[in-house]
DNA sequence: ACTTGATTACACCGATCTGTGTAATTAGTG
DNA sequence: CACTAATTACACAGATCGGTGTAATCAAGT
């Protein structure tokens, strides 16, 4: 049962905004009734932190080579973008409806921006990147830069432009990025 | 008064979220009826459309050289980061809480984006970049990206480090870049 | 002094919001 | 059957929302 509501709201939320929906709502498209919910869940606030708790995935473990997993991740994200139901970084839009006021939503908003640039880091590091720190914050640019820009434009190839730039970074950074689909393709 | 009324939307929109304010906390900021507001702007709707409408600034015409135009804007940004009041993009911001369906306001937003973009683009052909669209459009994901991360992380060097990744892909682009500050400082 | 238009106070509307209280109903378990 | 726990329907509270109606007041211009 909590995992309905929590689903539900997951999906409203994201779907329509946190401040646009009402606990009503989310009892009304389950089939509940809004005391069910309220026994579940002593609040809204503590929904929309569970509700963004549930969104805090971490990064899956790959045995792939570091390149691959953070240039996948683009292509990840344009798969995303192309998806029916995105809306964009749930926490990026928590923080811009909720104000940076809301301590607690800011947190768990820089936490999971935090764990992406240091997933981008240890890859990097892996990869013997001098300034890993300095080129994983400029890739995590370019990630929310892309979510931002497709949220507003609905172009998912500003996926494709964020790798393309990321390409160029890594290997300024002395990094060896090779485009394997096409030179495997076509080695001539 | 309208100019009034606007001002002071303005602010407390962009500071605190535009569903996050009523109308009636408007007029009591000003010190007006709340019949006056509506004698102004027949709508809240109306007056979001002004304060989005407001906040579309051209870039300013410069007679600097382009690349100082393109890396001073993320100097721009830093500094607008530091400030007190700063809170993100609005048009992000306003699609993320208003939603994507809400058309009038998609529509200004990707008319203020595309704007910078091609602000970037004519500078980047004044360089004489062959891909100024490509190049154009990852400089606003550097942009779009930073503003992100300082919303959250309220961290204003973001701005810094999108402007290291800019001067990346400039060079990268055959664009030469130098540091003109440090370097008439310390010609030696 | 007279007129015109803006602004005022203030009550009010219907809708919606989060959250609660309560008593009946349901379902599972021994 | 009896006990327990969850869920139900439903009314309701208090606040806030966008928006309107009205009559009084105020200020400026001729």
């Amino acid at each position: 049962m909590r995992e309905r509501i929590l689903e539900t709201a997951d999906l409203l939320f994201y779907q329509r905004g946190i401040r646009a929906v009402g606990v009503d709502t989310i009892a009304a498209e389950i089939g509940i009734s809004k005391r069910t919910l309220y026994n579940h869940f002593p609040s809204k606030d503590e929904l929309i932190a569970a509700y963004l708790a549930g969104r805090f995935t971490k990064a899956p473990a790959s045995d792939k080579p570091p390149v691959e997993q953070i240039l996948g991740t683009f292509d990840r994200l344009e798969r995303g973008f192309a998806s029916k139901g995105f809306r964009g970084c749930p926490f990026v839009n928590a923080v811009a409806e909720l104000g940076p006021e809301d301590q607690s939503v800011r947190k768990i908003a820089v936490a999971f921006k935090e764990s992406r640039r240091l997933w981008f880091r240890d890859l990097l590091k892996q990869l013997g990147v001098t300034d890993a720190e300095g080129l994983s914050t400029q890739l995590t640019l370019l990630v929310d830069g892309s979510i931002a820009q497709d949220l507003v434009r609905n172009d998912p190839s500003m996926a494709r432009a964020a790798k393309e730039a990321a390409k160029v970074l890594l290997a300024n950074a002395g990094v060896k990025v090779d485009e394997q689909k096409s030179s495997r393709a076509a080695p001539k």
